[in-house]
DNA sequence: CTTGACTCTGTAGCGACTACAGGGTTTCTA
DNA sequence: TAGAAACCCTGTAGTCGCTACAGAGTCAAG
């Protein structure tokens, strides 16, 4: 198959197929006379593989460690589980983060409810006082807002 | 002040602090004879401000568009509502799709815990069988996680 | 025989930084 | 007072995972 029904068959789009081929995550495919790429079966797997890990949000040189894996199946499939850990601590980190700023976010917009001039909208208030060290609805609660989950978010 | 003290007490990045004056997002400071920048009081409180904006995780193009309003304290505060609900069905979104995500991984997780040949393990399993379209641990519940969802994440 | 859909290579852009390289200046210490 | 460390300057390139071209060639249908 050329590359434009693999991308269709794997969901992902013709520029991106290439792209993983260039950092070595799909091996080069054949070539018919007129230079198209020739996919068959194991790149559509490896394709389907690339994507499925994709979307557990996996860096690429993560993808690319679990496929050396999948090529040597004697090796010792410890590290596989560190790989998934840190993943998995990763997306628990941010999650966190992100929960204290949907506080944080809806804290501050209660402060504006119907349109006023600039100069009295109370969000844009929040956010010049924090520009003073002061101390605002969106970042108050010391309790939820730790200085350390707003570095993560940084 | 000089850039480097300018940096400590706003807790930014000296390079972040010229990167962002390239943007514009903080007027063009004042030079010294050797051709170094000096900062004053409102230099600090506009990358307060934007750093504040930030650790909300705005992106720097509704900082830009924040600032100008600061600046016309006159104009109608309307569109601050609507870039803070923007920003807040965007957090809301990205945390739905993380929440599924964390899911999907910690049951990938549970398919191998102690160490194995890489070819019996049950992580590596599970991702190989998403290449064959097969149904897998992570990916399994629809309840759970939308195809929607998983887009989302992509 | 032309139109449109597909393919190719190569490069540049996104966002928000971060990390140099290769210089000059200031400040601290011996 | 010399030299080292710490600061500052400009400019460019790298990060991540794509995405979007530009400019060209190829192919199938009407």
């Amino acid at each position: 198959m050329r590359i434009g029904e693999l991308a269709e068959r794997t969901g992902v789009d013709v520029e991106t197929v290439r792209y993983y081929e260039k950092l070595l995550l799909l091996p080069p495919p054949a070539r018919e006379a007129n230079g198209y790429r020739t996919y068959g079966k194991t790149h559509l797997e490896r394709l389907a593989f690339v994507r499925h890990c994709r979307a557990l949000d996996m860096p690429l040189a993560d993808v690319t460690r679990l496929l050396n894996f999948v090529d040597q199946p004697a090796s010792d499939c410890a590290d596989i589980n560190v790989l998934v850990d840190a993943q998995i601590s990763r997306v628990k980190a941010r999650l966190k983060s992100m929960r204290a700023l949907e506080k944080q976010l809806t804290a501050l917009r209660r402060q504006c409810s119907s349109p006023h001039p600039t100069q009295d909208c109370g969000i844009l208030h929040e956010l010049v006082s924090a520009a003073h060290g002061e101390a605002c609805a969106c970042h108050a609660g010391h309790s939820t807002i730790s200085p350390d989950t707003v570095a993560e978010l940084l």
